[in-house]
DNA sequence: TGGAGGTACC
């Protein structure tokens, strides 16, 4: 009688439980638990198990782990809910070492007991522990565990494998990540997802959606996390036929409303140079987080509209629950500069030095502050600044005022900055150029050639300057002095009937812009062959007149072609659109929304 | 008890 009484009470709290879970009512459960504690009811493991799970669906993982540690014994589902409540709240070490608790546990088990499954590791172990190896030691966890799931032969688990190899792609390492995903004997969306996610995140943003479409033609059916990952490679390939091609896709499978999905196809549409999409889909959102929130505000940002970041941060702060975090900050201080906005984006900055908005500046932050003192000539300040920062500066920092420097012609500070900038960055090839460009407005060509001549000596790798041009859903793409595209000779026809006209018209070539040790000629011959240049000429040719040409760039945009394209703008009567590495340059009858400053 | 996802200075 007492037996069927207790099975009664276990079967009335697991219950009472699992509807507190679901409704993540915590009062409610504590009150279970509370219950069973005055009653003095000694609940089984399974029950303590899902006090556990309830613990931690409500935020509470001190409480769960107290449970956990008052178990008279534990098994792999107990062990296991905890080690997963850990990981998904971000706490990795705890997460790692209450695994490396369970694991001794079970080896402790295992010299005494011939019964030791109870604390051994399973699938669902090492799928969420997996899920904790990400920072700095993260690989050689990872691999570790690696070691131990092979001789568990749990690496060809359908969960294990996706998290594996997610893992190796969080850590950079994509080849790793295609050898586990590639020998997966079954896949699912997620795992496909996962691998398409890892080569979007690393910038590989053709190989992802390549794979994308290969996994399509293989049967994979897509859900909203596949699309945020495809939309975030089209985002870097500001691809936008292809991104409004994805688009109807989520609209004809009628996805309901996700958020995540929403913000990337924000990021994507602004990215891509079609803004009021962006803001369109931001307005119908019937919720938003504070990413929804960031994504349209860098998207403003980007473009250079300084006022419309303004206006939006303001509404978010008047009109949304959602807090401000320290990127939004990072994307209004940018706007402002962007924006030209200085004065303004310098009160948001000094508001958060009082602590007005609870965000500590970060050094980003303080990055941003170098911007807009450059941009807005304060050169000394801007160097003043650095130099009393409590961070190191970093190249990135020393870079925005060596920028500065250049456009307004500070040859005493571009120096200094110059060859700081060389001793901690020597690899970096735009570095020489910019203080190149320094030394040539100048005139001080001794110096150009020293510059030079460093350059060879360190035997600087520079990334390949790369341009594309989406026509039609197909990606145009152009690099320096390119002769492989199959309209290649009308494309450089075109450059030189375009620099004869701009010559017209007043075009200067910018030889300070060219590191290379010939003669004039040829340094224009270079210039010209700049795959932005190739990618613009082919983009007059491509489409019909008067149609805006959107071109895009792997890096900065350089000095000569930025007057090249000014000028082109002006001449040919063509809106010209271009994304470089860090913004975008609106050109409209040779006037550019970066007013020359980026 | 479980695996994938959105924003970020230069």
């Amino acid at each position: 009688m007492a037996a069927i009484g207790l099975e009664m009470k276990f079967d009335g709290y697991y219950t009472l439980l699992n509807e507190c879970i679901n409704r993540r009512a915590f009062r409610e459960g504590q009150r279970v638990h509370a219950h069973m504690i005055k009653t003095c009811y000694l609940p089984p493991m399974h029950l303590r198990t899902r006090l556990i799970v309830f613990y931690n669906n409500c935020d509470r993982l001190g409480d769960a782990r107290r449970v956990l540690d008052e178990m008279p014994e534990r098994n792999v589902v107990s062990w296991t809910a905890m080690v997963s409540a850990y990981s998904k709240r971000g706490y990795a070490s705890e997460a790692l070492n209450l695994f490396l608790q369970m694991f001794r546990s079970g080896l402790l088990v295992l010299t005494i007991s011939a019964n030791f499954a109870g604390t051994e590791p399973n699938e669902f172990t090492f799928a969420t522990l997996l899920t904790s190896c990400t920072g700095a030691s993260g690989l050689d966890l990872g691999r570790q565990i690696h070691s131990l799931i092979i001789r568990r032969n749990f690496e060809s688990h359908i969960f294990v494998g996706s998290s594996l190899l997610d893992m190796y792609a969080k850590a950079g390492r994509i080849y790793e990540a295609r050898g586990v995903f590639n020998c997966l004997p079954e896949r699912d969306v997620v795992s496909c997802t996962a691998i398409i996610s890892g080569y979007a995140q690393l910038g590989l943003d053709e190989e992802a959606l390549e794979l994308f479409r290969q996994l399509q033609r293989e049967g994979m059916i897509s859900n909203y996390v596949t699309y945020a990952s495809v939309l975030t490679a089209l985002s870097g390939l500001a691809a936008l036929d292809l991104g409004r091609q994805v688009h109807n896709h989520v609209l004809r499978r009628e996805l309901p409303s996700y958020v995540v999905l929403l913000n990337s196809l924000i990021d994507m549409y602004s990215k891509c140079g079609n803004l009021s999409y962006s803001r369109r889909i931001f307005d119908s959102m019937p919720e938003r987080t504070v990413i929804s929130w960031n994504a349209m505000l860098v998207g403003y940002s980007k473009h250079g509209m300084g006022k419309e970041v303004v206006k939006l941060f303001k509404l978010m702060k008047e009109e949304s629950k959602v807090r401000p975090d320290s990127v939004t900050f990072l994307a209004v201080l940018s706007g402002c500069s962007h924006g030209g906005m200085e004065d303004r984006g310098l009160e948001y900055f000094y508001e958060m030095e009082k602590g007005e908005n609870g965000i500590e500046p970060e050094l980003e932050h303080y990055g941003c502050v170098v911007d807009l003192l450059g941009r807005a000539g304060r050169v000394e300040e801007a160097f003043e600044f650095i130099k009393k920062m409590h961070f190191e500066p970093t190249a990135a920092i020393w870079g925005s005022l060596l920028g500065a420097c250049r456009v307004h012609s500070n040859i005493d500070i571009g120096e200094f900055v110059g060859f700081r900038l060389l001793q901690i960055e020597p690899e970096n090839a735009g570095n020489y150029v910019i203080l190149s460009n320094l030394y040539a407005s100048a005139g001080r060509w001794e110096d150009v050639r020293t510059v030079r001549e460093l350059m060879s000596e360190k035997a600087v790798i520079k990334e390949p300057g790369r341009s594309w041009i989406e026509l039609d859903q197909i990606l145009h793409t152009f690099h320096a002095s390119d002769r492989s595209h199959p309209r290649r000779e009308e494309v450089s026809a075109k450059v030189k009937e375009l620099s004869i006209k701009l010559k017209e018209a007043g075009y200067v070539p910018d030889l300070g812009c060219v590191l290379y040790d010939v003669d004039d000629e040829q340094k224009e011959k270079i210039l010209l062959g700049h795959s932005e240049k190739l990618a613009l000429a082919f983009g007059l040719i491509a489409t019909a007149e008067g149609v805006p040409v959107r071109v895009t760039k792997n890096l900065r945009i350089c000095v000569d072609c930025h007057n090249f394209a000014k000028l082109v703008s002006e001449i040919y009567r063509r809106e010209v659109s271009l994304r470089d590495k860090n913004r975008f340059h609106h050109i409209v009858r040779g006037i550019c929304s970066c007013g020359d400053y980026w």
